[in-house]
DNA sequence: CGGTTTTCCCGAAACGTTTCGGAAAACATA
DNA sequence: TATGTTTTCCGAAACGTTTCGGGAAAACCG
C-alpha cells in the first residue's frame, strides 16, 4: 500500500504538503496540488482510515445497526433500506456497514461497544421509539447520528422524516368530507414514534370532520398482509359498530383489508372506502389495486439521500438547522373511496 | 473514552505494562493483571480499533462484499448469511461489516478501496465462480479471506464447502440403482463453481449406472420456484425423449418441480421420481412436500460456524491446512421416488 | 529601497496502541 | 563474592495521518 511518505519522496516534497495537497488546503500550489494528486492516482494511493481516525477522530465509516428479527429474511422494507443508503453512503466517498445484532440482544451495549472502538464516525438509526433510549445514549456519548422518524419531544438531533400527523389526517379527513363517521385505522405497532403521531392526526381528523372516535376500530400491529386480513375480519366480526371505511397505515395492509373484504363478501367501495399511506415499496402497486387504491403517496426511496446528506453534514459539523429534513407526500385520489 | 494511558495512570503502571496485562502476555504479575483487568472494566476500557490497526494489522473488523442484485429483497438466503455470520464473528469478539455494491459496479474496485483503507483484517467471500477473479485478487494482496465453496483448480486458500460431487453423485445414483435411465438435471447458473462440480457428479453417476446422458436434461438457471416450474414445462414437451426422473438443485426448485408436473397432470413417484439437495433454508420442508421429497440434506446455518473458524484462523496465521474444511450431508430417502 | 503581505513550504507533535530491547531486583548457582 | 537466571517491569520507537506554528522567498506597496 502506498502512504504519504512514498508519494512525497517521490515527489521530493515533505509528507505535509502531500496531505495538505490532497485534502485541498489552501496554501499549496495550484501545479503541486495536481502533480500529487497525479501520482497518487497513479501509486494507487488510499489513506489510510485508521491513522486517519486516529489523529482527525474521521474514519469515513457510518454505521446502521439492525436486530435480527424473526422475519427479517422477508423484510422487503429492509433491503430497501440497506440497498439505499449502502448506495447513498458509497456516494459521498464513505463506507456504509452494517452490524446485524443477535435476536434479542440489548440494543445499547452494542452501540457502546461499537463506539468504544471508536471506528465509526456516526449512525443511522431506523424504526425509533416513543423516547427511543438509544437517541439519549448517543448524544450523551457525542457520537454523531441521524434518525429515520422523531422520537420524543424535544427534537435536537439530525432527522429526516415525513409529516406523519398531517398525512394520517389527510386521509382520515378525505373520508370525513364524503360522510364517513365510523372509520378504522389499521396503524402500525404501538411503540413505534411514527405510529403514535399518526394516530393523533387521525383523531384530529375525526374531531373536525365530527367522525366517531371509537377504540376498537384504532388497531396497532405489524402494517403486513396478514394482520390487515385478520384486523379487517375483526371489525366485521361481533356486535361493536362497524366502520364504513378503512385507513391502512400502508399498501400492505391495504392488500389484506381487500382479500378480507372479499372474503366477507363486501365490496370496495361500495360497502367498504379504503385509503391507505403509499411508502412506494417495490412490487406491490397501490394503482394496481382493484379498484385502484386511493393513497398519500411518499416514496421510502426518497428518504436515503437526505438522511446520508443530513449524518454526513453533522459530521461535519454543519449547524442543527441544515440537518433537520421533512419529507414531502402527495394525494392520490383513485377508487377505492365512496361517498356516503 | 478511556484508553491505556488512563488505566496506566490509574494504577501508576507504564502504559506498556498495562497493555501487556490486557492481551494476557507472558511477563507481567498475576496479581498485576487482575488489577489491571478489573480497572479496565470499571472504566469501560475498549482497546481503539484505529491505533491498534495502524500498529499491529489487526482491527478485528471483517467484511462481505455483495451485489445488489434485482431480487435480493425476496432473497431469504442472503438474509441467512448476514445473520448468521454476523452472529458468529460477534461470538468471538470481531466486528462483521456488510457492504452493499451498487447493481453493477464492477467487485475489484470496492475491494481495492476497502483494502486500502485498511480497516478490515479479511473477508468472506460467498457465490464462488469458477476463476472467481476476487480469489486472486485478494491473494495478491496479501489479505485473508475464506470462501464459501470452492474455485478454481489450485486450492490453496483457506475455504468451507460440502461435497458437491458426492452429493450429486449420490442423487443421480439413488435414481439409477432404481431403474432410471433418462434422469434430469435442474442445476444452478452455470458460471458458479459448484454448479460444474455437481455437474461432474450427475455425469459420473450417470456413467457408473448406465444412465442416458442427454444435454438437453441438464439444465441451468437460477435455483428458484419458477425456474422448477419452466423448466419441468419444457422437459416434458416437445420431441425429445422426457426424463423419468428429476434431480433438483434445492428444495425451491424442487417446489416448482412439483407444481410443474401436477399443472402437467403427472404424478410424484409415479409418473416422475423428484429427488433434491435440501440446503434447510426455512419456510420451505422437504418432509412437508406431498409426497414427501428424497433429498441429500446439509443444512446451510452449519456453514457459518467453520466459515468464521476458518477466517479468524486464517487472520490469527494458523496454517493453511486447519482451514480448510468440508462439512457432511446425510441422505434422508422419503417417498418421491419410485422404481422402474 | 525598506517594509509588508502573500505564497508556498516544512518540521514536529499528536492520536492510542503494540512491541523491541533492555534493566532492575530477587534469587539461585558455583 | 562473582555469575547467571528468572521475574517483572519500563522507555522509546513505530504505524500513517493531520495540523500547529513557523519560516523562507517572492511579490507588492509606498
Amino acid at each position: 500500500m502506498a502512504t504519504l511518505k512514498d508519494i512525497a519522496r517521490a515527489l521530493d516534497l515533505s509528507i505535509t504538503q502531500v496531505s495538505r495537497a490532497l485534502n485541498d488546503h489552501s496554501d499549496v500550489n495550484e501545479e503541486t496540488r495536481l502533480r500529487v494528486k497525479a501520482t497518487a492516482r497513479a501509486m494507487n494511493y488510499h489513506p489510510n482510515a485508521s491513522a486517519r481516525k486516529l489523529v482527525s477522530g474521521r474514519s469515513g465509516m457510518v454505521g446502521l445497526v439492525v436486530p435480527q428479527y424473526r422475519n427479517i429474511g422477508q423484510d422487503r422494507l429492509f433491503m430497501e433500506v440497506v440497498a439505499g443508503l449502502s448506495t447513498q453512503f458509497s456516494g459521498r466517498g464513505m463506507q456504509f456497514v452494517l452490524h446485524m445484532m443477535a435476536e434479542h440482544e440489548p440494543a445499547l451495549p452494542v452501540y457502546q461497544k461499537l463506539i468504544g472502538t471508536a471506528m465509526l464516525d456516526g449512525f443511522v438509526l431506523i424504526d425509533p421509539m416513543e423516547q427511543d433510549p438509544r437517541i439519549d445514549f448517543l448524544r450523551k456519548a457525542g457520537i454523531c447520528f441521524v434518525v429515520h422518524g422523531r422520537s420524543g419531544k424535544v427534537i435536537d438531533y439530525p432527522y429526516f422524516d415525513i409529516e406523519n400527523e398531517q398525512l394520517a389526517y389527510d386521509l382520515t379527513a378525505h373520508l370525513t368530507q364524503r360522510g364517513h363517521r365510523r372509520i378504522a385505522f389499521l396503524n402500525g405497532r404501538a411503540d413505534r414514534s411514527y405510529v403514535t403521531v399518526r394516530e393523533q392526526g387521525y383523531l384530529r381528523a375525526l374531531r373536525d370532520g365530527r367522525g366517531e372516535v371509537l377504540p376498537h376500530l384504532h388497531l396497532n400491529g405489524d402494517m403486513d398482509e396478514a394482520h390487515g386480513l385478520t384486523d379487517t375480519i375483526r371489525l366485521f366480526s361481533g356486535d361493536a359498530p362497524r366502520p364504513t371505511a378503512i385507513v391502512c397505515g400502508n399498501v400492505r395492509l391495504a392488500r389484506g383489508v381487500y382479500q378480507g373484504l372479499e372474503a366477507l363478501g363486501l365490496s370496495v367501495p361500495g360497502d367498504v372506502s379504503v385509503v391507505a399511506h403509499d411508502d412506494e415499496l417495490p412490487a406491490l402497486r397501490a394503482s394496481a389495486f382493484f379498484p385502484s387504491l386511493t393513497v398519500t403517496k411518499s416514496p421510502l426511496r426518497d428518504s436515503w439521500e437526505p438522511l446520508a446528506d443530513c449524518l454526513a453534514g453533522a459530521i461535519e459539523g454543519k449547524p442543527l438547522g441544515t440537518l433537520q429534513r421533512l419529507g414531502s407526500y402527495s394525494f392520490i385520489e383513485r377508487n377505492s373511496v365512496a361517498s356516503l
